[in-house]
DNA sequence: TAAATAGTGTCTTTGAGACACTATTTC
DNA sequence: GAAATAGTGTCTCAAAGACACTATTTA
């Protein structure tokens, strides 16, 4: 152990800046989509980044959820997660940074205003990162937490029930499997989604009635249905495509 | 977001220390220990406690390996991955400390000698700090922090072939199941057992011989294995005792 | 009326777990 | 020889996935 110090003082010690960063996934439009903003002062000014910011006061899970609520508005029906911490020692240009990062899942909200210093703020569909060369390159190592938070997101969606946190109250069983679409990038089988999603006991409760009208393009109306009491989906709904990671 | 500063200086910030604490597991007589130290300087002097210290230098992967290898002497072949960041205002007495706890898996090893500062350092079974009126308290959070670990760990040796980091580079699969029968602190059917891990690809991969002599009790002699090259069990092994936690 | 889609039925294959059994080894 | 245990065989049941089909709705 590196020796714990006689007293506290921390000023005894190269000076460490704590800043929380969030990772917060939405659908629109049948995508999935990462809240990002442009940031306005330097380092990386004009780039995009995640929302955060140093932490002062508060709780670590009550700062991560003071970023979220300063750029989307909305503060309840956001599930929020710690995901991991990043200390690579040249993150900040200036003096060691520690982030904490946070993953967050929210249903389809209007688009963000600029809150803090940010010089925009804005919901962009996550394939536009995943691809080499792309227009939207993120400062510091945001690049590598997004993707560490969609790993989670993926893996998360199989053995919760946290798919629900991407909808509203009430949702039908096809939006609901919209959202794993959306994660996962692969289309699932209706028929089989259906029937297992409503075999998982405590995922979905009936609400006992319809939509009032059925899909855009035809269709009959489907039934809506509330999130269960489960906390854990058993069995678990795998991704299909699970062979290829394997190694 | 709570407004980046002009200026990267840490000295216009409440003071912040960032520890690192190993919540680190190991078998031993067919029990699983964690790794603790009593701590020789206050606060919680002459308390149990995580190993740990804080970060000054190095990457934070790098600190919590340091720890280890400081109480341990072990450096390669032990399994290291971060578990979480706890940031609770209160943890330290005199000032704000967000502590980035990793968890460790390594096979059966000597007696620790105690490092750095502490007083003492021992490998204790985990069956100690669950029951209530126990002996064994630990200082800060880190009850907490080690409850996560163990539930991280029981949770890991269901879908990767990390259960083999506790053993040597050789081993066979009773000893395997001795492994998750430790962690996960149920006895398992041997013979399911076997045949399960065997259809795992690339769980275990054989090494052609046998054990030198069978079992103390008596028994045949058991098949040698070394771990595959397996990332991830498909299918997993999931624990039999998994209902009551669903709600 | 044509196309789309919610929801159900059914069949096949895979895997989990229970149980039984043989072979091998130690004391 | 008695007890323990590695490893295999086999049976049953649950679950995943493929496919087919009906009913309902929209344009």
């Amino acid at each position: 152990m590196s020796s714990m110090p006689e007293e506290y003082d921390p000023r005894s010690y190269p000076p460490v800046a704590v800043t929380v960063d969030v990772v917060a996934l939405t659908i629109r439009d049948g995508d999935l989509h990462v809240l990002l903003v442009r940031r306005g002062e330097p380092p990386f000014e004009g780039q995009w980044a995640l929302p955060g910011g140093f932490v002062r006061d508060a709780d670590l899970a009550d700062a991560a959820a003071r970023e979220l609520a300063e750029e989307t508005g909305l503060v309840g029906r956001i599930h929020l997660e710690q995901l991991a911490t990043y200390g690579a020692p040249e993150r900040g240009p200036r003096m060691r940074v520690v982030s904490v990062a946070d993953l967050a899942f929210g249903p389809e909200m209007p688009d963000p205003r600029p809150g803090g210093d940010a010089a925009a703020a804005a919901w962009v569909r996550v394939a536009l990162l995943d691809r080499p060369g792309t227009t939207v390159r993120l400062a510091f190592d945001h690049a590598r937490i997004v993707a560490d938070g969609l790993e989670r997101a993926r893996s998360k969606l199989e053995y919760s029930p946290l798919a629900t946190a991407f909808l509203g109250d009430e949702f039908t069983i096809p939006e609901l499997r919209a959202v794993y679409e959306a994660v996962w990038g692969e289309e699932l089988h209706a028929g089989n989604f259906h029937r297992k999603v409503l075999s998982v006991p405590g995922f979905v409760e009936g609400v006992g009635v319809t939509t009032e009208r059925g899909g855009p393009r035809g269709g009959p109306r489907a039934r809506l249905y509330r999130a269960g009491d489960a906390r854990l989906l058993h069995p678990a709904l795998l991704r299909p495509s699970r062979e290829e990671e394997v190694r």
